[in-house]
DNA sequence: CGTCGCGTTGACGTTGATCAATAGGCGTGG
DNA sequence: CCACGCCTATTGATCAACGTCAACGCGACG
């Protein structure tokens, strides 16, 4: 969830190409935190659930520290994690009555519980919060449509690859720094449609490549970013 | 892919603690067809191109007749399609500046062409049209995300079982009908992440253990729904 | 100090991809 | 109407990527 630097708050209403439903220049993230007068801090310990697939869909969320897994379980016990949630990130704007994955904590975390009612309400009579809700959730769609060419068409190296770049591209505070990864392997084979070995041999290979190093399990330096990329984009 | 009941249902929103954000009522297919006011019918040929990926969105458009497919390309030219779009199908509402993917006619097509412009003005004026959109686009992305589970941990079979149980919902008309496939085995093979053999020898296989029967390529007949739908879910 | 959980690596099996050949439908042109 | 050619579907044979099973190392924690 690439988030863009927000821009101020008044901004001018471009009747434009796109009209008045959505914001091409999205300051999303300055819409959705006018939410935060009406949220409530809570805390969840590693593996606690947050909520699971088909509960009625009370509250939305945000995580303010630590990371949360989405994931579906098909019968037999398969898993795939449909997103992980870090800090910054809103969890549930898009779930329609009941929730269409379960969420629970890779580790210890801290959110911000919105009531749903209270925030609907908000919304309906925000139009512009309104737009920022719409084109966060469009966005989140072309994302997922960009996961679904990764998880279709793409060799195990180039899933972690885009795997590691987004994660590089969301922890841009320095370049060169080691990326934190608070997620297992078994969490990162899930989340890219591999077994937790395969994955591990996908690490070993960019290692060897010298793409990436590895101080420790959860760390990860890009040592060539442009390789990085080019493997994430299929080249 | 909800593989439970018509397509009413799937397109149906639920009422129930959504507040005000999203609609109270079912009928966001009703919702758009407010807009069949500024639409202008088009043709197109077989294989010829609606748009392309990054292209400027200039139009919003709804399937008469036909089908078209929307995909994605990867440098190399390994393709995966996004989705089809068949009789009735809006394409592009959750667009934002700019196409996310491309798309073409599978086969000869009739398409309802709206002016982007005309309709984000309505949007904007209609909070029950704008509401419509967002629980369109909501139901789009949770469909996204059973799809991932799809193209990440199910076989062959499961995953052509899939495919085949949605497109059965979709032509809901007579039950133990045939059941249409305008595309081609390449196609179907790049909506499920196959080769166009292993599409083809999964279709043996569901043919083989009595689940379908097969009159010609492109007709499908459910013999046990019951246990294609058990496939379907990954049971 | 022992155990447990996770990561890593190795050996081997299986699914689906690749390569190749054949068959069938359909349109075109004779 | 028939012959030809093209495109798609299908099937077979082989290959490779990834999954499975297993062993081991290492750090955390009791």
């Amino acid at each position: 969830m690439p988030i863009s630097v927000g821009r101020a708050a008044e901004r001018r209403i471009e009747p434009a190409l796109l009209g008045n439903s959505i914001a091409e220049d999205d300051d999303s993230r300055d819409g959705l935190n006018l939410l935060d007068a009406i949220g409530a801090t809570m805390t969840l310990k590693r593996d606690a659930p947050l909520f699971c697939e088909g509960d009625p869909a009370q509250h939305y969320y945000k995580v303010v520290t630590g990371a949360i897994r989405g994931y579906k379980l098909l019968a037999d016990g398969r898993r795939h994690i449909s997103d992980f949630f870090l800090d910054g990130d809103f969890i549930g704007f898009h779930t329609l009555a009941t929730h269409a994955f379960s969420a629970e904590s890779v580790r210890d975390a801290t959110l911000v519980r919105y009531d749903r009612r209270r925030v609907d309400a908000l919304v309906a009579r925000s139009p512009h919060i309104s737009k920022c809700l719409l084109a966060r959730v469009c966005t989140e769609l072309s994302q997922a449509q960009m996961r679904m060419v990764v998880l279709s068409r793409m060799t195990a190296r180039e899933r972690l690859a885009s795997f590691l770049a987004r994660m590089a591209e969301r922890s841009c505070g320095k370049p060169a720094a080691a990326i934190a990864l608070p997620m297992s392997r078994a969490d990162i084979g899930d989340y890219l449609g591999l077994t937790t070995e395969t994955v591990c041999r996908a690490f070993a290979q960019l290692k060897s490549a010298g793409i990436i190093a590895a101080p420790s399990p959860h760390e990860v330096m890009v040592l060539q970013p442009g390789a990085l990329v080019t493997l994430a984009t299929g080249a």
